[in-house]
RNA sequence: GGCCCGUUCGUCUAACGGUUAGGACACAUGGUUUUCAUCCAUGAAAUAGGAGUUCGAUUCUCCUACGGGCUACCA
């Protein structure tokens, strides 16, 4: 009975994709790629009041910079289009479903406004009872093919009164499913309601529509956020009216991402608060215009924010750290998944990103950071500086403190400058790039043991030049190997920079 | 309020009845380093509480507490 692997991700184009969300395609994807299967996105945009332009660009995108692409779905193609919950609609696909499902004494038509809902629940409310539903007892007494005689519905009908399908859902009945992650889950049908299937616009729900869609595209398995683990019984008891159970899907509710600190779900708020990016990518809301910070923009390497991700709720059970997006399908698997909430550590999410940066070649650091600097330097010399700065970056725009290696410093410390220059100063770096003039082989070695003899020669200490010579060339008081850098940047131009240095800080 | 899910160092987590409860991030101390960073070493730090089951519970069961999610003609 081995069903090939097929496995969704289905958001609603809102907005920006979140983290979050980004976490659950993720898991998606290794789900699909680990069991040769396929991974299909679907937008499932059947709130249109809701609908946002451009959001649905944003996370194909985001899924692109993240390398997670589907293989099928919205924007990619394949055979069971469309892929996207409005063309279905258009396409007339929900209906059927939604009058089956009438025919057979599982649903019924309802008549009430959401104005006369919601106003009932204000009176239930008023009255002690928070959690008023509409359900097997109290649609009865509502407008509904319940309640209403025959001829009382024909006739609404035929005057094109707006209606819901509703779901009818039985009286005291046990719905038990398992899920992947959390085992067996029981409900009992008394604490479900009435979930409207099908709305007055003529659009499904996202409870009909998703299961109308997974049976239609041959899911296999259905891996969401937890926030759906309330809502699963119903699509349990769906794919049992429709005849479709032999064709469920298994599900696994992973567990949701949760703020750094305090309590609650991570959300858009807790980065504008705490200073890091929700977003893969930068987002500006097309309404409010206002912009969100995304990963890609804040510096982040795309292998470094997906093995992030993949650890918040799942690790491999062995020390490895570090994973690929190819070691990472190799070793994934939903039995490894935690069922709790895991805190979101900004300050973690870092540690990764250096950690793939350091792994980078001087060579392609080096490329990058020459990207964000003016002026001409060799692929080599960039390289070289990249092998002087990445140890003390997390990130390619860290390397940019050392912009003394793409021109001469026209600050100087002035903390170093108090502390160090002395009076004498000037007269020892002068004797001191005499002393450099006559090395002939200009390598970070030979001035090193130049430097040393000189040191010697005058009975001083290395505290007394070593942070002067560094303040004169570079401006700062502190960084990388002094002789590495008078290397790199050469003879002639370390020497000038010593004469220039000492006309500047005298 | 109701229903569902959860609970191991500050955080992410390992240990699927028997361990001095392990690792990583962050933190602290020491060493290396001209400095900063790196690196190395060391340290502090957890099984929510209570009952059971068992020769033995972090692990199984129940209760309590706490946390989270859901409770729309939203997804």
């Amino acid at each position: 009975m081995e069903r090939k692997v097929r496995v969704r991700f289905a958001p609603s184009p809102t907005g920006a994709l979140h983290m979050g969300g980004v976490r659950t395609a993720l898991y998606n994807y290794l789900f699909a790629k680990k069991h040769g299967g396929d991974f299909l996105l679907r937008i499932e945009d059947t709130d249109q009041t809701r609908f946002v332009p451009g959001a649905e660009d944003y996370i194909i995108e985001s899924l692109k910079w993240c390398g997670i692409m589907p293989n099928e779905g919205q924007g990619i193609g394949g055979d069971y289009g469309p892929y996207k919950q409005s063309e279905r609609k258009d396409a007339d696909i929900y209906t059927q479903y939604a009058f089956q499902l009438v025919e057979n004494g599982h649903a019924y038509y309802a008549f009430d406004t959401s104005e006369e809902l919601s106003e009932m629940r204000e009176i239930a409310k008023k009255a002690k009872m928070p959690n008023w539903q509409y359900n097997s007892i109290t649609r009865n007494s509502l407008k509904n093919s319940v309640s209403l005689s025959e001829d009382d519905v024909k006739a609404r009908l035929d005057a094109g009164e707006p209606f819901t399908i509703r779901i009818k859902m039985p009286r005291n009945e046990d719905v038990r499913f398992h899920d992947e992650i959390r085992g067996w889950v029981t409900v009992n049908t008394n604490n479900l309601d009435d979930k409207v299937l099908y709305k007055s616009d003529g659009m499904p729900t996202y409870h009909l529509a998703n299961i109308v869609d997974d049976y239609m595209m041959e899911i296999s398995h259905v891996i969401r956020g937890e926030e759906w683990l309330p809502s699963a019984p119903l699509h349990v008891l769906l794919y049992r009216y429709l005849g479709w159970e032999d064709k469920m899907p298994l599900f696994a509710h992973l567990p949701l991402l949760m703020k750094p600190d305090g309590n609650g779900k991570l959300s858009k708020r807790d980065g504008d608060r705490l200073g890091f990016p929700v977003f893969p990518l930068e987002w500006k809301d097309p309404n409010s215009g206002e912009i969100s910070s995304g990963y890609k923009e804040n510096g982040y390497f795309p292998e470094a924010f997906i093995n992030m991700l993949a650890f918040l709720g799942w690790n491999p059970g062995t020390p490895q750290e570090i994973f690929s997006l190819e070691e990472l399908v190799d070793a994934f698997t939903l039995e490894r998944v935690s069922k709790s909430g895991a805190k979101f550590d900004p300050e973690k999410t870092k540690w990764f990103n250096q950690q793939y940066l350091r792994a980078k070649s001087n060579e392609e650091l080096g490329a990058l950071l020459g990207k964000k600097v003016e002026g001409d330097f060799t692929p080599t010399y960039m390289a070289g500086v990249a092998n002087m700065m990445k140890e003390r970056a997390s990130f390619i725009d860290d390397m940019l403190e050392g912009d003394y290696f793409f021109g001469r410093p026209t600050v100087f410390d002035e903390k170093t400058a108090r502390k160090k220059w002395k009076e004498e100063t000037p007269a020892i770096l002068t004797e001191l790039a005499a002393k450099f003039e006559s090395i002939s082989d200009w390598s970070s070695e030979n001035i090193e043991t130049s430097f040393k003899s000189f040191l010697e020669e005058k009975e001083l200490g290395m505290g007394a030049v070593l942070p002067n010579f560094r303040l004169a060339v570079t401006g700062k008081g502190m960084g990388p190997s002094m002789f590495e850098i008078a290397q790199l940047l050469g003879k002639e131009e370390t020497l000038e920079r010593i004469k220039e240095g000492i006309s500047k800080l005298s």
